[in-house]
DNA sequence: GATGAATGAGACTTCATTCAT
DNA sequence: GATGAATGAAGTCTCATTCAT
């Protein structure tokens, strides 16, 4: 009883949001139903109703969830950054450890992976996702600049959102491909525009006299 | 009766496609049912399921339709690709003209994109759509080159896998931001990669003297 | 098989609607919901929505369906009209024989002038509802004049509404009393008005020399 | 505290009777909820059933409530009556003002005359309610008296309650029509009756020569 | 006394699919 | 071959009421 006690409706709530963002991340958009979503919980059905004011919150609030996650999981590989060896392509790796993680290895994390794309291509047919989505975009810029900064890369907010581009490109690319390892597929194109990129990345001082 | 005529119910099966195919694009996977597309095909709901095994055997079809017309309006736009200036501007708005169209005006071009992004994510959870959309990438390329071939541009198959991945990259992203205007987004960052990476888009040496 | 057959389809529409026109005898529109249709009418739940678009438009067939059996009931009571006696009471009873019925002793009778009244009312917050009120309205005022011409009594078109208005409100106010004898307090009504109208009732030519 | 100060507990238990009556009038008995009433009273969600019985008891009360009202506005308008003209048609016309008002532009007057006449049909399936019903009719036939020895017209009970029927059988009718006009359509009819009735009414000999 | 929290029951409706014709 | 008819399953959501505090 040392931490502050969350009230129990509070942590009801919380359970049903991870319900519904497990389900959203293992299943999609259509995976997540009243019904599942309390079967999950292990609460009734109308608690889902009680606490939500319909299926569309709910989904907004896991699609959060899943966002924080994904930021969380970003945050926690940001401690490891720092006294990384200099070099374009330590700079690429940097990035796909921090977008992408080591491996994709276990399903739960291409699972994550799919469902980050799946919330972009959301927003644009629910634009109440919109603003969820803003918010998770300026913190994972927050957190990447923070990132290069511990490895001591100069890299400008242009650049790297560039980089991100590159890398969701690739993702959303392979996503329609069999067996694609996405991290490779990720890899070798950025090292691509990096590798011409690279002086600004590394070097900023050299790329322009 | 000797000329190739296609039986009537192969039209009727394309009319259901298609039908699907424009729900697709308008409404997103949500949006195709059976009732929906027999309604606007104005064909009986029962040759909804008499024509195809299942509703995701359908939507399959559907997929591929929009994947071919997304190709035969690019294909048009080919036509008019010669005889253009050079630069590494040029060579950006070549590949939006392509990508993306002229401008993003029109509703209707606006949903083709966003069901574009559709189809990559829908891949993920769907591997039975994967077949279509490979087949789709490797039009898509043959596509691009032909049209830089015509410009009398040479770029090479990898520089052009990472544009239209920038490309693809800044559309998803922008699909989750409020009033975004697609086209300049990508434009802009677009024209920050090939900035850098232009000496060996166009004529490095006309670049940096 | 010498009646025209009816399809199986429009009898199943049928016996959904004569269910709900019962449940709505007896329990009023509270008591029509899908399932008690479904389930008094002995068939699936889906039938309920498969045959009429709506319960609102399920219901509007059932209240349609009650109007016309109310008038069934009294043109059946129209057969038996002919060579009564003349006299203001004896109009009176006529009047009440075909808008009440003999009696009220039964509960369905009782339901059925309930039901009526409940049309009324629901057409005050369901404007769909009026059109088939309106021409239930022609129909009744139709069979009224047809009985009196029947029954050689010389009444005008206002004369009847005017009678039928007074024997409405008894019955209204009847409805809201405790072991209302509706007839009888009708009947008394109806008499302390005719008493002075009588004469244009019976004796048309009296009453304005 | 020596005065008759009302506990709270009494006042919120008439705010959620006023609360449910308002409802009533606005919409009818299917507006009337636990969750409607305590939002319009601006009190908690369970009050509604701490105070009432059941939904039916607090409907009970809200029905008995919309009645007084309907008396109020219907003893406020009685101060007018004196120093009336005579005359038939002056009659008619005083006993619509009292019972219908002076005219309907208003939607609340109208809501007013609806909720009167669901209140007698509900008074046929609910039992509970004929008490109240019974009770407001007393007073009703009370407060016309009143009115019609006022205005110094010697009309008797009898007569009162027929002429008020045919106000009530004009009104339910009408509530079936289109954009009916209530009150000229009961003026109509009413005059219609009292212009034969009226030798009793108003000086008979004034009327007949 | 009062109420926030909670939920079982049931409301209306959609839909993929089956099947007899 | 084609389709109108039909339905079980499941969807979202409302609501009267109970109960612990």
């Amino acid at each position: 009883m040392s931490t502050a006690v969350t009230p129990k409706g509070e942590r009801r709530r919380q359970a049903l949001v991870e319900a519904a963002a497990d389900l959203l991340l293992e299943g999609g958009f259509d995976a997540v139903r009243h019904r599942s979503v309390a079967t999950r919980a292990d609460l009734p059905l109308a608690s889902t109703t009680y606490y939500f004011e319909s299926l569309d919150d709910l989904i907004a609030k896991a699609v959060e969830c899943n966002g924080n996650r994904d930021l969380a999981v970003m945050r926690s590989r940001v401690e490891d950054v720092t006294h990384r060896p200099r070099g374009p392509e330590s700079t690429v790796d940097l990035l796909l450890d921090l977008l992408i993680g080591p491996s994709l290895i276990s399903v739960d994390c291409r699972d994550r992976l799919i469902s980050r794309y799946e919330r972009f291509t959301a927003c644009a047919r629910h634009p109440e996702l919109r603003d969820v989505q803003v918010r998770l975009g300026v913190q994972l810029h927050d957190l990447l600049s923070e990132a290069l900064r511990r490895s001591e890369r100069d890299v400008r907010q242009e650049q790297m959102r560039r980089l991100v581009a590159v890398v969701d490109g690739a993702m959303l690319t392979s996503l329609g491909e069999h067996d694609a390892d996405l991290r490779t597929l990720a890899r070798t194109m950025l090292l691509d525009v990096v590798d011409i990129v690279a002086p600004s990345v590394d070097k900023p001082d050299h790329i322009r006299p």
